[in-house]
DNA sequence: CCATCTCGCGCAAACGTTATCGCACCCGCT
DNA sequence: AGCGGGTGCGATAACGTTTGCGCGAGATGG
């Protein structure tokens, strides 16, 4: 029955210098009025060491009410593509002396009750949004301004506070690659085109095309996921005048296309070929090896997280898209038609 | 320049209804000293509902020494097995008032950082940790013994304080079934034989086939992800008497499997045989899908939860084994040996 | 030698809760 | 009428931190 260690306190550090805890509080912060001897801070910064002292978060977030801690909403755990933009996030976070707090706002009501537990009852300072989509009672919530939000990846028109990348030039340079291996008959297995960015990335699509004189690329919009991508490739390789590159969403979805070509006995690339969007360690593994456009998740992150905080410090809302450009990575799902 | 609405505190409530703020504290919190009138404990409760009051978490952990936070260590967010848990895990923390905090504890100190924000800084009031591996800087901050801790899938031995699962049937469920099949040449693509999981879990695969009287399997240590299953199959199917039968030990492993078995020319489940671990929807989609032995994720989430929150009413710590039985997940990837 | 100024630090109040104590008041009993 | 004991609630002190204010002491100037 050990006990648990009692954590040192900003006392126990001033008992142990000789001084009163305002003036530990004030060396350790470094603040502005550094009236103090050096050779005092000298002797509180030492014990401080000395003690492993860390400041208790709770009574800090409750004297400045603010927390120092973000909440960050991902629509799914099971999607890789979050883990990156979540570890930029994270990343940059710690680095500008925040932690962020992770929740998944999925059907059946997570996303609503992380809200309450972190917006609610006032455990976070601001929240990163990457599950807006319409009709997400989230959205209702932020209207109420309790904190202030960034929308991730997702835009929330209007919001005013969004962090996005150029999806319309990831279609685009989709459209460009398998425009020039000479396909002319082109499809899509998009997104939802409820949300914003698949509506933006097939919009780049479909521009590309028509750009080079194209006929317009069938689009089947499909859910973010493999029975997604199976269903919505199924559907495009049936009938005539059936595309011979297609461009797909996500990486879940590609899988998921994957397995709807090999169903209609259809091989990749050698009678249709496939990108996908957003890099992956996956696509290296998969019957062909996907090619990708890779898109910059991380930066996403870290801008976010960037944006966010300008509003803490008080500046206005602003929309922000990483400028780092949708970059094609090569790999063997795709060739020329034949 | 819209003001953000101030958060309605306990003392609003009390000038509402006309009472003094440690009244409507008592009556909010249905406290033992139950001697309020029931026509003021109306009011109070009617006028802290019309204004939307939520005790503020920060002032109230302050107060009471623990702030309703559980903190949760996962290894990778790549690996979609960990949204199972972590599902399951968030489900119970909230029936029981809690919210949890999620960190990656990957290489590169993020789970460091984490412990240091969450555990250090006192943010939470207990940790699950699934990220457990000898040489984890972790392990060394868990012996001061800041915050209770459970370690969810992957065992510390020795702590006291493990949640797990029956891997070693796992390993014997797989075992039984490629048996049943037919096969006598048996290989294992395991994890890091260094973690406890991994280690069990191979061990139960190994004693099953011992029991049926055939030659010990030939085992590949991995690391989790889709190189580690690639690079380990093909050293089993390389060389003679290669097994026709092999138990992959997680989703990624097994595509990564997929990959290298393909690459050599053989065919699943024709060539050989691939049984997976950790039922995931992407095993429907692989190329065959994936025949898996589902385990009970989102239990042993639940179970670490219960294990905590137990050690926080002051309960003695105690291992934990989540009774469901692995099952398998009969699909197309096993068949008789040729 | 006293007034003034600056330096170096202590004092105490707050942040929003909860918990312990105690004080009125009302009821019934003698 | 006086007394005792509930009943119903208010005052208050914390929890660990930050911060405006102020006070003593030494330095400086007249």
């Amino acid at each position: 029955m050990s006990q648990r260690p009692r954590p040192v306190r900003l006392e126990d550090v001033a008992r142990e210098s000789g001084v009163h805890v305002s003036t530990v509080s004030r060396v350790l912060n470094e603040s502005d009025s550094l009236t103090v001897r050096p050779e005092t801070r000298e002797r509180i910064v030492e014990t401080a060491r000395r003690l492993h002292y860390r400041p208790n978060a709770i009574a800090r977030g409750l004297k400045l009410s603010s927390t120092g801690a973000l909440g960050l909403l991902v629509p799914s755990l099971r999607n890789p593509v979050y883990a990156a933009v979540i570890r930029g996030a994270f990343d940059r976070a710690w680095e500008e002396g925040f932690v962020v707090l992770l929740a998944e706002d999925t059907d059946g009501g997570r996303g609503q009750r992380a809200y309450e537990s972190l917006v609610g009852e006032g455990r976070i300072d601001g929240l990163l949004i990457a599950s807006a989509r319409p009709g997400n009672p989230i959205l209702e919530r932020f209207a109420e301004g309790i904190v202030p939000c960034v929308f991730v990846n997702r835009r929330h028109i209007g919001s005013g506070c969004n962090a996005s990348m150029r999806e319309e030039d990831a279609g685009a340079a989709a459209a460009d690659h398998l425009i020039g291996l000479g396909h002319t008959r082109l499809g899509q297995v998009a997104g939802p085109l409820v949300l914003d960015t698949a509506h933006r990335r097939m919009q780049g699509f479909a521009a590309a095309v028509a750009a080079a004189g194209l006929d317009p690329p069938r689009v089947e919009a499909a859910a973010f996921d493999e029975p997604g991508g199976s269903r919505a490739m199924t559907q495009l390789l049936r009938g005539r005048d059936r595309p011979t590159g297609v461009f797909v969403s996500n990486i879940s979805q590609a899988v998921g296309a994957f397995a709807g070509a090999r169903r209609l006995g259809r091989a990749i690339p050698a009678d249709v070929s496939v990108i996908g969007c957003d890099d992956d360690p996956l696509a290296d593994y998969l019957d062909a090896p996907l090619t990708t456009i890779r898109m910059p998740l991380a930066e996403l992150g870290a801008a976010a997280v960037d944006a966010l905080i300008a509003q803490l410090r008080g500046e206005p809302p602003k929309d922000v898209v990483v400028d780092t450009p949708p970059q094609l990575v090569l790999r063997a799902s795709t060739g020329v038609p034949i």
